[in-house]
DNA sequence: TTGTAAGCGTTATCAT
DNA sequence: ATGATAACGCTTACAA
């Protein structure tokens, strides 16, 4: 019991016996034994961070906010990787049998549907665009502020014929906000919303935004800027009107979501919208170790939204 | 302990207890405590993943692979970033009290002079260029071919002037197993090594390969081909010859190492060299697990090298 | 086939 | 200030 007192900073140890005692752990090379101290406490310092996957720039940096985030309240992050709505649901109901204190959950498969499964009584903290009031804290994105600032930047820099490259558009998610956003900023500029002008694509990677971009310009459709609601797409975006002989930013200007550390790079360098990722982590976190900490049964739940800023490169003309 | 029975499918459960206790289990709500279980067993079916930054093209890749290899055996994995060697050591010597099985490695910042720290009795496999014969697994890339093979590419492709992108060459490590391959190619075809050809970096990110890419068109340095160890650097090196306004390939050729996803899609596109990922990944959990799995202290230690293969794009006029 | 006993290493509680 | 005791929930060994 000393040793334990030693160990964990406890007063009402005399000086001379703590020495003692740190003199014997030296000695011995002993460490304490973290199974058994977790089953004691019925905690163990590990957060689950569920992402679809953690090999793409967007969910890279989330993992990295978090992680910083997680360390520095001497936390450490398991992570699983999803991948679709079934793994999603797997990752809530295993979240406390894989030894986690908490799970931040990536929802990207799961809908608003799905909502009432995050009733769960294991502390859970929600990031995403598909649910929203539901029975858990969540961080979402300011979609709809950052959708109407990059859309208005085209605007600004003369662009009358915008296009937006997204997904389908079924229920609430990161397309549909994103979509909303752009058609208020066309609004407020007293431009017409075209529906020839919204491409939806089925994925958001680069693949995609090129192939789609080389559609656009074969089939000779009239645009002079496109909104991609990832950055991913729009480096694709920028590749395809390459290969079909458009010039960016003299013919066709085009801005991305995300600002990953490719699009600094990329020739043209990329516009975008940067959403403070690390603030997101830190919120995530914070709102996770809360219900962590707290033993009462779940109070209200929080919904937060984080910052952005606008990063004007080349691809619009900056 | 029948419901001990049951739960671990052991035999000699009479079907009709086996029935009840289910029952009983579905009814309560019942889930094994893993914290106890892990006490009991002295194992938390986790292994330590440790990196120098997990929001990286490279290092989210290897994560990826890793997770994915590991999943397969139903382990989970713990994430630690270390980004200095003082943290790698320490990730070490942590794993254990961590509660991982076993830790992978990646050695970045420590060297050869530290592979005796290596020796620690808990499971252990090291990634990485600069430690070999240590007294651990390792799994290592196949630098001095590969870089071999992008030299030689070059060379075929009409280079003769070919600069290599590097970094600082004190001791083994990724960049002097390269500039090795680098060289021994250019005997191989009869050209000559010119020391004015050898560009170090500090670091081997897209901005200084950017950086670098410029202060060398600047300077009038004559080359007409580079290879550089990373993809990052290579796709920094694209935008600072566009920068100087020299064309690639036809000016220029460029290749990388690591065919990372965005080097598919840079304008242009980027030759690289592929090190197939995912074998390492496999490789190195399957060691992992063996060495979790054996009883007794360590035999001998296995140095395995991947393999690769060239992958030809247009910076190289493919 | 089922159940009892002991112990994994820690810490909360309570004596001393 | 120190230490004895019990308990966290599980599994190995063994008894019934």
């Amino acid at each position: 019991m000393t040793v334990s007192n030693v160990i964990n900073d406890h007063p009402n140890v005399r000086p001379s016996t703590r020495e003692k005692v740190l003199e014997a752990m030296a000695r011995l090379d002993y460490r304490v034994n973290l199974a058994a101290r977790n089953l004691r406490k019925g905690r163990t310092g590990v957060i689950g961070l569920a992402v679809p996957e953690v090999n793409s720039p967007y969910y890279g940096r989330l993992a990295a906010g978090i992680i910083a985030a997680a360390e520095r309240r001497n936390l450490r992050v398991g992570i699983e990787q999803t991948a679709s709505r079934e793994n999603e649901l797997d990752a809530l109901s295993l979240s406390r049998n894989h030894q986690y204190d908490g799970l931040i959950l990536t929802a990207a498969g799961m809908s608003q549907a799905d909502s009432e499964r995050l009733k769960v009584d294991h502390p859970v903290v929600v990031l995403g665009d598909r649910i929203f009031g539901g029975p858990v804290d969540h961080v979402a994105m300011p979609n709809l502020e950052a959708a109407r600032a990059a859309t208005r930047h085209l605007v600004e820099r003369g662009c009358r014929r915008i296009a937006i490259l997204c997904g389908a558009v079924e229920e609430v998610d990161t397309s549909s906000l994103r979509l909303t956003g752009y058609r208020q900023a066309l609004e407020a500029a007293g431009l017409p919303s075209d529906p020839t002008l919204i491409q939806q694509v089925g994925r958001f990677g680069m693949r995609e935004g090129a192939q789609r971009a080389r559609v656009m310009a074969r089939s000779g459709l009239d645009f002079d800027g496109v909104f991609c609601i990832t950055d991913s797409l729009a480096m694709g975006v920028l590749r395809g009107l390459a290969d079909a002989g458009i010039q960016v930013p003299e013919q066709v200007k085009v801005i991305g979501f995300d600002n990953v550390s490719e699009s600094e790079f990329f020739i043209p360098s990329l516009s975008t919208v940067d959403p403070d990722h690390d603030g997101m982590a830190e919120r995530a976190v914070d709102l996770l170790t809360r219900r962590i900490e707290q033993i009462q049964p779940s109070t209200g739940h929080r919904d937060l939204v984080g910052d952005f800023s606008l990063v004007v490169r080349e691809s619009t003309g900056g």
